[in-house]
DNA sequence: CGTGAACTTGAGATTTCTCAAGCGGGGTGG
DNA sequence: CCACCCCGCTTGAGAAATCTCAAGTTCACG
């Protein structure tokens, strides 16, 4: 249900537990979405938002001459798309593996974080640390060679999937295409590949079947010049 | 005073009298900080946010080795740090031009936005429009070409600027350098120079001294694939 | 087996960068 | 009031990163 949601808040300040018994409230019923599809399209102005009960998915731009852009990376817990409750989307979601999602609607959902201030805070601070993220992407695509992007993008996805459970000991069921890698980083995947070749002989990864491994997570933090605090994982503390 | 705030929060939603009243009473000690000074410095954890009230700022973060990202324009009426009421600042913001900033405390600030939903869902929407930004400026340094990205940021900052008057037809009193434009976008200022250089001769724009004119503006608009949707303008509308 | 998607490799073309130098105007100290 | 200096702008030229096009390989799956 929507367990990983609010253990997914829940890092970002505690809540009661009248406060969890609302959220679990909220969720309506679930649509499954295969690998592959949207999930939720640009344009659409649907006053609701979607909660990620399973599976993983990225917000992305599609340009009409094919050109894309992904903006960021989603696991269960994960509202993808806040954006719909007031204005409409920029960007499409599209799943990464079959997912499982909630619609939440604007009024159920304003409606909590008005009443339960924590959970309103929580939130706040669950979009601010997104707005966070993007602003390290920007940097990435800014100012960094496409050696250290693709370390910097790996570090985050391990970092960040460790926390839920996705990652082990730097082990990850990588469910990312080297396209994928690619759109999100602002390069070819023909210059995304031999990147990723140079990082497997430099021995910070291994890359092989639909599993990533890191080797060196010294090196390949220091190749991404990866700090995590941009995403402030104990944020509830601050 | 916070006129220009409370005008621009009013773009994302009707505020009452009481609600422009309280506030107007938020506002504190100013500060004025001079044009090339930084207003706040990335690392703080301050539990307290900035109100821009005069000139013109950017959001930076400047690497060890002088490497400089610029995230994004702020005019009065913008807060410039919302994100340090909560986490530590992943990022610095800079005085554009002279400045004077409004420093607001988290609890005053929180106790409005508990208080007046109205004013709380605005701010809501405030975020969410510079969410929107951010990834429309991940688009553009991920999949446009230098060219492109220096049009659509020519668009979107005279767009931006028109609608608090620092534009007029199109003709702007221009506070960047071409080092700025060039950090905002990932590109060498050699080449930034050369960009627009072309863009001049390609009769889009005219900038000397310190005026940007632009000249032709569909062109523009059509170089730098410019849709002026993702900032959302009419917002309360939605 | 046949097929398609993802990955890989090669090679030449572009874009963009870096280094280096010169120009020009505004501000400042003498 | 003038000379000087610094910062921002401009130009040139070679270097590096990255892209595009095109073809081949591998592997999972029907």
């Amino acid at each position: 249900m929507s367990g990983r949601f609010i253990a997914s808040l829940e890092v970002y300040g505690r809540l009661s537990a009248t406060e969890r018994e609302a959220l679990g409230a909220l969720v309506g019923a679930n649509r499954a979405v295969a690998a592959g599809k949207d999930i939720v399209c640009a344009g659409q102005a649907t006053s609701e938002c979607h909660l990620l009960l399973s599976g993983q998915a990225f917000r992305h731009r599609t340009l009409a001459d094919g050109r894309r852009q992904i903006m960021s990376y989603h696991v269960a817990g994960d509202l993808i798309d806040v954006q719909g409750l007031f204005l409409s989307l920029d960007y499409s979601v599209g799943a990464l593996t079959a997912c499982e999602v909630a619609p939440l609607s604007r009024a159920r959902f304003e409606d909590l974080v008005w009443r339960y201030p924590n959970l309103g805070r929580a939130l706040w601070r669950y979009s601010l640390v997104e707005g966070a993220i993007f602003r390290e992407w920007m940097v990435g695509m800014g100012r960094r060679t496409a050696y250290a992007r693709i370390a910097h993008l790996l570090c985050e996805l391990v970092t960040r999937f460790e926390a839920v459970g996705l990652a082990r000991n730097g082990r990850y069921r990588f469910p990312l295409t080297q396209t994928h890698i690619a759109d999100s980083l602002g390069l070819s995947n023909v210059h995304t590949n031999r990147v990723l070749q140079a990082l497997r002989e430099d021995g910070l990864i291994d890359y092989r079947g639909r599993e990533l491994v890191v080797l060196d997570w010294q090196g390949l933090r220091a190749a991404g010049e990866f700090d995590p605090d941009y995403l402030h994982m104990g944020a509830a503390a601050a």
